[in-house]
DNA sequence: TATTAAAATCAACACGTTGTTCATAAAGGA
DNA sequence: TCCTTTATGAACAACGTGTTGATTTTAATA
């Protein structure tokens, strides 16, 4: 069926994407590039995509997508997970198990030759998962200073996404449930606590 | 003096492509475009790089140089200083004096259209001051569980790091005594002291 | 002031990529 | 078989690339 070879057509490019950006970044790789290495016409590509940023931001949009229908569901909290948490422990897994099977591409993303924007947004839904957890009270008494809500927020952040980047950037070795665990516990250690083991 | 007129030239080169890199990035961006906004012949750009990536590169390269020559030198630890923190204040504020100093193209550097591969060094600067602090202990005891030590160096650099990354981006409002303090202060917080004010 | 070397200009070159168009061919469902 | 979708192939003007060679400008210095 027709629906058949379009499908072929749309993930022969994918492939050759995924690899020409892994090996040169989007800047370096060009329309013509993804034509040879998928054996199509280059005409076939612009039948499909407008561009290379065009294609690169539907592949994006679909991983997009995905994790957003993963995370927003809204979780009665299952026996795993502790309600003084600020990040449930059965979300973050559900969201580590879509990038690792989705993980070529993710990996890609993140990786030397990636799109820092791809990492902001996934940020930002990571963000807004947490966000919602978060007491919103407003900012933190710290001895006589202030710790400014916006700067306490990025920390957070920070914390359980760069756990979260560095599993994805060493190759995923670790289980998600690994993971995910690493990330619910260390909520409760400062970084000095961390150094000095 | 030809010196001067040659300072000229590159610094006008340097003060258009960062116009040009934050309005567009760096693939947008072609060395006529340059050329053009620096009003000088494109010839004269080949004349003084080979192309707008060895320009990035040496823009670049001017600053990892000065920040390592800032953070290099070996710190007898200030009154400021707390023996037991894992970052000396006075070397952290010395750092971000300088940032504040060079903040446009920094800024740039750090923004949408900047590049991931110079906030990696930086990282990578900031890191080798903190691992000259923190215990070469090994593991952490974590409950029942181990805090890999990859995994943790990068909580500790990550908190850092991110804090600095969202006051340039912010704009470096505040001071940098103020940031200074703040990182070394939230050293002894944890996320959920942090969350839950 | 005249000489000289460095720095900048200008035009031209071949080449690759881009996005588009048009005519044609292949595929496969109705 | 017919018909629509999908893919092909060739050609197009436009633009950016990096390099060349001839020429002019600049400013230091002899």
């Amino acid at each position: 069926m027709s629906q058949q070879r379009h499908t072929e057509t749309t993930s022969k490019i994918k492939q050759t994407f995924t690899i020409l950006l892994k090996e040169k970044g989007l800047d370096a790789l060009s329309v013509s590039d993804i034509a040879r290495g998928s054996q199509i016409n280059r005409g076939t590509f612009y039948l499909h995509y407008l561009d290379k940023y065009d294609l690169m931001d539907k592949l994006q949009e679909e991983l997009i997508q995905d994790l957003l229908a993963i995370l927003d569901t809204d979780v009665e909290l299952s026996e795993m997970d502790n309600p003084l948490d600020i990040i449930p422990y059965s979300q973050i897994l559900k969201a580590l198990q879509y990038v690792k099977q989705e993980f070529t591409f993710i990996e890609t993303l993140v990786g030397e030759h990636g799109d820092p924007k791809f990492v902001a947004k996934f940020k930002a839904i990571i963000s807004a998962v947490i966000k919602e957890k978060v007491s919103h009270s407003s900012n933190l008494k710290l001895g006589t200073e202030h710790l400014p809500k916006d700067y306490a927020d990025e920390i957070l952040l920070s914390g359980v996404v760069s756990i979260i980047l560095l599993w994805i950037r060493k190759g995923a070795i670790e289980s998600p449930e690994q993971i995910a665990k690493m990330i619910t516990q260390t909520r409760f250690l400062s970084p000095s606590e961390i150094a000095h083991a």
